[in-house]
DNA sequence: CAGTTTAAGTCAGTCTTGTTGACATTCCAA
DNA sequence: TTGGAATGTCAACAAGACTGACTTAAACTG
């Protein structure tokens, strides 16, 4: 079931157990990256997909629901659901394209910026004190072996994201 | 909003910045993470929380549901939809307590355990592949932070199953 | 032994968040 | 200019989570 001869060397870590172990430490450590704003969300009538529509649109302001969608991974239509909530609610805004008007291009109000950066200072809080326990170097491990599990696609995406916040 | 001078050192790794990448990197790659299975259980008539349920009966076989649905983190009434499709389809076996009998021990019939191979070989194929790309050195911080990033109760769960491991 | 607690399961109802399908509007290119 | 593609909206439905109330059986305890 699992060859471990790549050229003569042993590699330890690359054990099913040791994978094993890698895979359950991705589920456990994602219920506590989201536990935060969870407990936040739930106070207010709003869930984990609105803090994810709320952090991208801050994240990259003026983007287009199509651009959301993809980034969200999900079908426009769901989004729009928790978008149009967002917009009577008076978080996000709206605004038809000047150049192609059929699309729209979504904004914070500050409302909506107000209850991003409660979220994610939630959210940062618990990634601070982990990275502060790890230590710089294991941070940088963490970063590349994320990035190599990311689809192709993300992966690309992700990056645009990470060289526009800088 | 964001203070930076923990004993004179400037921590670059701890900037909101970098945070915010690490936490965008980790939404991107759960969505790697759980793509694979996801397309083989889209196929079969279960989801997610089937293959939760299953991978963790595979690791620890004979276990009660009420430990089950703690690890999982979900109701038992939640717990108990999947357990029961799962038992009808003859995936999983439930067995009444020795000593005592208001326990149920859940344990993978051969049908189970196969797709339980199904499952995470697929899994943990990207995850080699993520290993193997990003180096030992990577894979150690990579454990470290998410180890860091678990609530305290789950951390201990955590490690007691992967001692149980090896 | 009686009464309480615990483990599991069930029924009913709700909420969030995903899905498809149908449709309106707008743009663009043949 | 007309027909197709792209963008977004509305409606209906499904999965999977939740709470709350209740039952059954077994174990524990005073």
């Amino acid at each position: 079931m699992m060859s471990d001869a790549p050229g003569g060397e042993t590699l330890l870590f690359l054990t099913d157990e040791q994978l094993r172990q890698g895979i359950e430490a991705m589920f456990f450590a994602y219920r506590g990256f989201t536990a935060d704003p969870d407990r936040i969300l739930a106070g207010l009538a709003y869930g984990r997909a609105h803090h994810r529509a709320i952090h991208f649109i801050n994240r990259a302001p003026g983007t287009t629901v199509n651009n959301l969608l993809i980034l969200l991974g999900v079908t426009k239509q769901s989004l729009n659901r928790v978008l149009r909530t967002l917009v009577e609610d008076g978080l996000v805004q709206s605004k038809v394209g000047k150049s192609d008007k059929r699309e729209r291009h979504l904004y914070l109000t500050e409302a909506g910026a107000a209850l991003e950066r409660k979220l994610s200072d939630a959210q940062r809080a618990r990634m601070r004190a982990a990275y502060r326990a790890a230590g710089p170097q294991a941070v940088a491990g963490f970063r590349q072996v994320l990035e190599s599990m990311m689809d192709t696609e993300l992966r690309r995406k992700y990056q645009a994201l990470k060289e526009s916040g800088i």
